[in-house]
DNA sequence: GTCTGCCCTTGACCATGGTCCAGAGTCAAG
DNA sequence: CTTGACTCTGGACCATGGTCAAGGGCAGAC
């Protein structure tokens, strides 16, 4: 298969997967002899792999890395649950956060009347405090 | 003031003071008869404005808005309101998101019994299947 | 005078993750 | 044989938010 006919069964445009050959992410492809690249269904489900991965929020280099681990044969789950995990702690860490900010601008737009001179509003005025 | 000192009160880098400038994001500063920016406390408290906007996750085009909308007197606190309002809604929905993916993360690292083949991990073949 | 520390500008560079373009070659159908 | 769709390469460009360096000017202390 060529990569526009990868690119549709994907859903990846062809730019992209260029872009992830060019940076390691997907392995080199065979070539025909026209100089054109040539797939398969591994590439299928390697781009399913990488689609899904960045859904859950895995960067390029953490997918990369997963994708390493997948094609060596051996005894390296323990690596992939690793990172797994380690993205698991990431997130949670960012929902925390998210959830402080999400408090803090809770009470922001509790305090503000939303009408009257801007000079008075309480999210301008709580923005421009020293502290914290 | 110059810009060394507003720098170590704000704990923003001299650089990006410069670059918050010349993006709008900050008001032109009067100048020395040497060329040096002279600032005052209200470009601290900016400064400060800025910082805590940052770390409520506005962006600086949004920050530069709010900015504009405080340097401007007249009735529209409702303006303010409404931006912090869209930004709630915002990191609730990625709040929801975020849940989601730590959802799938944990069901992963469940699933996955940490030692064996890597070829039977349950994490790189749920990430390798075709739907969703 | 000169040393040191501060400041100036322009412009390049970083990471992340692409996106697009020009100019050329390939391939299959009519 | 021509046309149109597809593909190739290299490099430029995008947004976001900075960060750094080169080569110069300015200001106060000694």
């Amino acid at each position: 298969m060529q990569i526009g006919q990868l690119a549709r069964r994907t859903h990846v445009p062809i730019d992209t997967i260029r872009y992830y050959e060019s940076h390691g992410i997907l392995p080199v492809p065979i070539r025909r002899d026209s100089g054109y690249r040539s797939y398969d269904d591994a590439d299928v489900a390697r781009l399913h792999f990488v689609r899904r991965a960045k859904a859950l929020g895995f960067t390029l280099r953490e997918i990369s890395e997963l994708l390493q681990l997948s094609g060596r044969s051996g005894e390296d789950m323990a690596a992939v649950r690793a990172s797994a995990a380690a993205r698991l702690v990431d997130v949670e860490r960012k929902l925390d956060e998210l959830a402080r900010i999400r408090d803090g601008l809770r009470q922001l737009v509790a305090a503000c009347p939303g009408q009257g001179g801007i000079q008075d509003c309480p999210i301008l005025g709580a923005l421009s405090k020293e502290d914290a």
